[in-house]
Parts: structure tokens; sequence; C-alpha cells
DNA sequence: GTCTATAAAGTGATAGAC
DNA sequence: GTCTATCACTTTATAGAC
């Protein structure tokens, strides 16, 4: 289950500095960066509100700096398999499908606010995502639009990315409606996403294979 | 493309009260409760900073009102359809990706505008969605699950509720990732949803089909 | 109903003691 | 490094004129 980097987890002794990077990555994720008080990040690392400024100058800045931290870790902890040349398309599914699944049940509000956060800011954010922009240079990426071809699919490779991303991430952003349609809890919730594991790379591959594109096609 | 309903916008001139609703629901939508500040709302609707506590009482009261109305409004619309009798599961599909394509297409930022404010606030919404509560006991839900069992499918009726709404939802909450990576223009966005309407239908038909479950199965 | 002016409270950031 | 106290500014909300 995502087992957390050792390195600064051994001891509890952390340094105050990397107290509030924690506590406000903590606060800042949950609430987003306008909601968020430095009052509160302070509170929730256990020192004084002055001391925050002292590390890190600004709300602003501490809230960049964990914030790029944060997503550089999300987006590239995958990408060396991603650009793994011996692996087969349905393998690096199964790696990442489990990656992804295993972080979003430690981190399940990351994924709402990095995309609300790039929607109501955009331009602060979206030139630092270069592991997104690599993607389709991807060996992953590569062997998708060589399976297609090989199916005789003639459908855009990127419908596909999406609708990994989709049934991967979703549940996990819609996952308090998911449990208010069915009033169920933390633990069905976390059976369900473990079923996926096995499911989605089995949904997509069966998608790649739909041979009947294009009906009636227009323009 | 989702004509809009036509006695409120027939005459230009709205009322001040009108003029502020819809001014609020533009700037909380696309900024969030928390980033948008009432004047910003004044001056989006043309109207004084006082004549919106005038009106309204408050910030808080104004949120809760159109968000609300918003929220109703998004998830009522489809509601008919949904315990329709009458129209076959696939019918239901297309009549449902079609009516979201088109409502996401003109109001983009609302997904993630009410996923962000869910997360950061449950208590405030959680129990307002009635109608998210009645889904399982729909029609549609129930012929989802009568055309799993026809198909020898034992996986809950769930996983595919779940994958209709993200292979629908995603791409819109997503576009700012999927523009980054492929340096999209607005119109190959929606060339890609207009595709989209036949087939995710078919996908989602295609994956109830699947008749390979559980290879391994653990309680 | 609509405005200007302002009160009241909140919030980010700093000065200065220790 | 860490704290208390406080400044400077923003923001919500209201009072009161018209």
């Amino acid at each position: 289950m995502a087992k957390r980097s050792s390195h600064t987890t051994q001891v509890p002794p952390l340094s105050s500095e990397e107290k509030i990077k924690e506590a406000a990555r903590k606060v800042f994720t949950q609430k987003g960066f306008a909601a968020t008080r430095t009052r509160d990040i302070a509170k929730e690392a256990g020192i004084n509100l002055a001391l925050l400024n002292y590390y890190f100058r600004s709300k602003e800045k501490l809230f960049e700096l964990v914030m790029f931290e944060s997503a550089s870790q999300f987006f590239a902890s995958i990408s060396a398999e991603l650009h793994n040349p011996k692996t087969s398309l349905e393998q690096k599914l199964t790696v990442l499908v489990n990656h992804y699944i295993d972080l979003l049940m430690n981190e399940p509000d990351f994924p709402v606010f990095i995309l609300h956060e790039i929607q109501s800011n955009p331009s602060r954010l979206i030139n630092r995502m270069q592991a997104i922009e690599l993607l389709p240079q991807s060996v992953f990426f590569k062997q998708l639009a060589a399976q297609l071809k090989k199916c005789g699919n003639t459908l855009p490779p990127v419908h596909f990315l999406i609708n990994t991303m989709a049934l991967l991430v979703f549940p996990f952003v819609a996952r308090p409606m998911i449990a208010g349609m069915f009033r169920s809890s933390e633990a069905q919730f976390r059976e369900l996403m473990n079923q996926r594991r096995e499911l989605v790379p089995r949904w997509v591959m069966q998608m790649l294979k739909e041979k009947n594109t294009n009906k009636k096609h227009k323009s």
C-alpha cells in the first residue's frame, strides 16, 4: 500500500521547516490555496505563524514549493515505467493502475486539489507540467498507438489515454458522490478500488480491440 | 448544443437580482467560494456591492442559493430519461451522454467546482444531493444490472455506473491537461468530445459484455 | 432600489525581544 | 530559531443619504 519514503519518516523529530511543509501540503491539498489560512498551517505544524514567513517568506512561495513538489512526485513517479521499452502495453497498464490506486488511496484529495488550482489559476501551473507534455512521446503511448493500428482501430490514440486516466482517477474524485449513492463505507470503497486493479487494464485492452469504428463518419 | 431556457434570456434587461445571481454563478463556478470576492460579483453584475447584500444578505447565502440551483439543474436535468421505462439501456446511454456533453461544453468549469466545494466543505453540500442518491433506484440502474446478469457478468453494477460517468465527465475536468499534452486547440477538443457522443455508449455496452470476470477471486 | 462611506473582522506579513 | 505583539491591508457587511 504505497510505502512512504522512509528517510523522512524514520523518526518523529522533524525540523520545523519540514513540519511546516508537511502541514502546508495537508491543508492546501484539502482546502485549496484560497481557503487556506497561514494560521491554520502554523497550528497544524505546531509552530508559530511568524516562523512560517521566516522560512518561506510568503504564503504564495510556500504554496508553489509544496505544490510543485507534490505534482512532480505525482506525475513523475511512474515516468520510468512508461518509458520502459522491455515491458508490454498490458504490463505497463497493470503497473500504472496499481501504482496510482495505491497513491490515491493514501492521497485521495490530491486530484481535485490540482484540478481546482489549475482551473482557478491556469497560468500559475500549466507551464510546470513537463511530465504531462512528455506523455505522448512515451513508449507507453507508442505501444498504445501500435496496438490500435494492429487492431484496425482508426480512432485517435488520445481517446484511450483519456479513458485510462478516467477509469483510474475518476472514482477517487467522485468518491463522496459514490459514497452518497450507496451509503458505502470506507472499507467497501477500498474493496471496489482493489477490484479495479485487475479490471481497469482489462477494460482498456478490450476497448482497443473494438473494430466497429465510424458508423457514420463526418468530416 | 444545449439551448438555454428562453424565458429568462428573451430580452437583455434582467432585474438586478437576476444579474447578481448570474454573475455569482459565473464567478463562484470559475474561482470557487473562497477565492471569490463579493466585489468581483458586483462588478461582473454591473451593480454596487451593497446591493448584493440587500438582496441576498450574505456571501454565504448567495453561494448556497446559486450552488443549489446549479447542482439541482445539473443532476436533475436527466432524471426523467433515467426513469423512463420505455427506452432501452443503450438508448438511455446515448441520451445521457449527448445531454451531458452538451451541458459540459457550455459549462466546462462546473464539475471541478462542485467536486472542490464538496471536498473542501463536505457537510455543507453532501446532504442536498437527493438526485444522486436516487440513481441506484432508477430504471437505468436496474437495466444496467439486468444486462450484466444476462451477460453472466457477476461484477457489482456500481463499477459500470462509475465507468460511464468517468468516460463522460473526466475529459472535461482534465481538459487543461489534455490540451497541454497535445497543444490542442478549442476546436480540436470539441471534435474529440463530439466523437465521444457515439463512442462512450458503445464502450460502456462493450464493457458489460465482458465475460471473463474474476480470474482470481479473493473474498 | 441603489448608491457612498464606513464600521468590524479577518488575514498576510514584519518588528523586535529572547 | 522561535516567539509575542502589532501593522497594513483586504474583505464582508451595514448605516444612512437619495
